[in-house]
DNA sequence: CGAAAGTGAGTGTTCACTCACTCATTTATT
DNA sequence: AATAAATGAGTGAGTGAACACTCACTTTCG
């Protein structure tokens, strides 16, 4: 593929940030590496220091509290979600580049999972801070889903108009992509055996590709 | 569907259960309760203790530790899950009953669905634990993992020489249905709006038979 | 020298867990 | 049948440890 790929975005962020002194770099670090082993909850400030190499004391001078550490370690890539999830969404792109569902989804599916590999614990500590605090989830899903329908509805609508992709709701469509990466992100997280990233990509590919590629059974019988 | 149904297995081994007083049934119903609301850690004993309306030395009259009694919540369902997943897929079932692909996995997808609901509660804990405890992890897939490829598989290699689904390798196939339950149940635990279980049944039995029939270009380029 | 970064002993609180005790019910003794 | 003894579920004040967070002080660096 000739197109760039997406990078490290929060290796690159910390990297740019300038007023950062070293060892409150490490301290991120090792929150971030403490909070994906062992959870948020039963990883103790003092861990984090000692990980750290660092005083305790240090890690509350630029952090009021725990919670605002995790903060500041998911921040970098909370800003960047949105802009992933969409990217590569817009009918020039799309008619610019790619001759079919299969090269469209193939590009889309390979800088995804470049993303969730290079930030992966960071995926981590979102999806454990998303699983019991509602009121968090709710704010980042009523953030989240609007756009992804906005900006990838209107191609969604194209791909459909040229009889490319199945003619199902927009928002079962984006349902079935965010299934799929979620089951990725799930099949990473659990460490399970037998995965690398060529098969997963090459899965990948081919349900979307089979699933979204319109045929002849395709009604739902939906309201 | 005249099958019967797969009925909440957690409540039906409580009240089995003898030798258990009104209290310690609190308990376990506050414990549950709880532990998926908010999560383990940020659960205290006597949190458990006040729900149940209970002292917490009753609470350790049973159980010696916090996490004995998480165990012990589990420990219904925990003994279910592996004949759930199975079941069904034998022979003699699907030559019998099922006339197409489309009603296999339509009875299949119904029974699961039906657990995944009743049993919410318990696999939001079960999931929690499995985030971060690699050893109980490990144990679980072990003891699930290989009966599930050896109960299925058969029934798989029996499809897909009838032509009737997609000839893939069965671990992958196994990997679809598996991703869909899990992308169903992150959907219900995050309690995503405008989710139904007619629409959701509708969408994943959709979605894969049409993932599962077999295509023509159905090719993997996997070694 | 001044300012910012770093330190680590100290503090108040929360929490998992304990234990001496109560009380209602069951069993044994007269 | 009446009474005593034994049993065990339930209680809640108490305990020690762990933890998030503070602050008076030291070190580093421009």
């Amino acid at each position: 593929m000739s197109r760039p790929r997406i990078r490290d975005y929060f290796q690159q962020d910390l990297d740019q940030n300038q007023n950062i002194t070293p060892k409150q770099r490490a301290i991120l670090q090792a929150s971030l590496d403490l909070f994906a082993e062992k959870g948020f909850d039963q990883t103790s400030t003092s861990d984090i220091a000692q990980r750290a190499g660092v005083a305790e004391g240090t890690v509350y001078r630029r952090y009021k509290t725990k919670a605002a550490l995790r903060d500041a370690v998911l921040a970098p890539i909370a800003a960047k979600i949105v802009p992933i999830l969409a990217s590569d969404f817009s009918e020039d792109e799309l008619h610019r580049r790619y001759p079919s569902l299969q090269a469209f989804l193939t590009a889309v599916v390979n800088d995804r999972m470049q993303f969730v590999q290079n930030n992966l614990k960071e995926l981590k500590v979102i999806f454990e801070m998303a699983a019991f605090d509602a009121t968090r989830r709710e704010r980042i899903l009523s953030q989240i889903a609007p756009q992804m329908v906005q900006q990838v509805g209107s191609v969604l609508d194209q791909l459909k108009a040229d009889q490319l992709m199945v003619d199902w709701p927009n928002d079962l469509i984006i349902q079935t992509l965010l299934s799929q990466v979620f089951g990725y992100i799930a099949r990473l997280m659990m460490e399970l055996p037998g995965t690398s990233f060529d098969r997963e990509q090459t899965y990948l590919i081919a349900v979307l590709t089979k699933v979204l590629t319109p045929g002849e059974n395709d009604q739902l019988e939906i309201d």
